[in-house]
DNA sequence: CCCCAGATTGTCT
DNA sequence: GACAATCTGGGGA
């Protein structure tokens, strides 16, 4: 059974498990975010139906400090939403590809988390045609996969996750990922700043970019 | 304008 | 593990 059969439920805060987190969660430490989205769903509203996932593998890209960040060298026209108020997401291409993350800590810090990796769940046979794969274990296990196969592009840059009616959204049930279960390694694919532990994955997941 | 690096992926060895 | 494909934003001239 579909765990988001109808958009509208979890959609609609008061009666459901699921509901939309809101802004004050992504307006905390972006390290502490990183591995407390671990769990949660990213959503993914298309027209009438809904594809989406849950959140396996991140990395905390931090203020100020971070020569891995692309807010380290000050605000520009491609990275503008990330130095605006946490809770937006960060859409940015690279190569050929999108990446996805999600505006942390306060206005101005250009802290953010990306999304590496989700483990499919809703709109498999969607995501598999974006993805134009079969194999579901090659459909959301990287930052530029999952964002072909939910479709997102850079029109979506400065989506407020928040919203119930955006068309990106992020959902928990409330159940806390025990931390025992949390591996900790370098960031991949950066040239800067390449030691620091900020990558965060579900040990036990099939989903994730890379085991080890 | 030109140049080039880059938070990637798919394919081949 | 190595490497090509491919493309956009930003920095320098």
């Amino acid at each position: 059974m579909p765990l988001f059969k109808n958009p509208e439920v979890f959609l609609s805060i008061k009666n459901t498990q699921y509901y939309i987190v809101k802004r004050e969660f992504y307006t905390k430490n972006t390290i502490d975010v990183a591995q407390k989205i671990l769990g949660m769903y990213l959503i993914r509203k298309l027209g009438n139906t809904v594809l989406g996932g849950q959140v396996v593998e991140t990395e905390a890209y931090l203020p100020y400090q971070d020569k891995a960040s692309h807010g380290y060298r000050g605000q520009t026209l491609r990275n503008a939403v990330l130095f605006g108020e946490a809770g937006y997401t960060y859409v940015h291409s690279i190569h050929r590809y999108h990446c996805i993350d999600i505006v942390t800590e306060g206005s101005g810090k250009a802290g953010s988390v990306l999304i590496r990796a989700i483990k499919p769940i809703e709109g498999i046979t969607i995501m598999k045609a974006f993805r134009n794969k079969n194999n579901i274990h090659e459909l959301c296990s990287g930052p530029g996969k999952l964002c072909q196969a939910l479709n997102i592009k850079k029109e979506l840059n400065g989506t407020d996750v928040t919203a119930k009616n955006s068309e990106i959204t992020i959902i928990s049930n409330n159940n806390e990922i025990n931390p025992n279960s949390i591996g900790n390694s370098a960031r991949i694919g950066i040239s800067q700043a390449k030691n620091l532990p900020l990558r965060f994955y579900l040990k036990n997941s099939l989903f994730v970019s890379r085991r080890s």
